[in-house]
DNA sequence: GGGTCAGTCAAGTGAGCACTTCAGTATAAG
DNA sequence: CTTATACTGAAGTGCTCACTTGACTGACCC
């Protein structure tokens, strides 16, 4: 996974817009004006939001007839997960080392 | 966790100057300087990503003397990877239940 | 056919933010 | 005491990005 990708993952996930219409999706696939709808803004910015979460693998949509539905995707959220597991798996690995550093200068 | 937070941590993530931050304290501790050595920016500018990075929990700074040391928190990892986990989890009840509903279907 | 509905495209605007410079403070070194 | 170091604070700048408007396309309904 490339840095410059997880990096789009993250600022998608850092707008509050973009975290609703996850949010939102998590109860199942809608429209994208029954997503625009509760947020408060135009179909216009959802559609553009929905483009960002689409490219970083967080929403899969499908267009049929003239109606687009969007759903969640798991890709996004086991790589947002698999670095952050990942990071706290450094982080403790370092821990241990102090730890055992500390023994050491018990002795 | 409040939404509010998690907005801010996502946020905090998708800058590549504070990824690159964390990238480097994953190696160790560091100084400010020696943080904004390698990075191409200033002083400043190091200091305050390190400044969001404090308040959204991934990193800790502490001064001693002149120099401010700063490593990593697991604090923040924890949190992104639990919303990841969570939302996952949420994404895979809601195919297992499609695939129920296909199963009686078939029937 | 006409009319609405769901979405798309292009262009523009405003606010936030990453980053800088410069001046200042406090600690360490000679 | 003087000088260098490590940072801090305030203020400014430029650019990205969320969001809007308005014109448009294509699908469904009567």
């Amino acid at each position: 996974m490339p840095a410059a990708d997880i990096d789009r993952m993250f600022q998608a996930l850092g707008d509050p817009t973009r975290r609703a219409i996850i949010a939102s999706l998590t109860l199942g696939p809608k429209s994208v004006s029954r997503l625009a709808d509760p947020l408060g803004v135009t179909l216009t910015a959802v559609a553009q939001h929905l483009r960002v979460l689409q490219d970083t693998g967080f929403v899969r949509t499908e267009k049929l007839g003239r109606v687009r539905t969007c759903s969640l995707q798991a890709t996004g959220f086991r790589a947002v997960e698999q670095w952050a597991a990942e990071h706290r798996a450094l982080w403790e690995r370092r821990m241990d080392a102090l730890g055992d550093l500390l023994a050491e200068e018990e002795d």
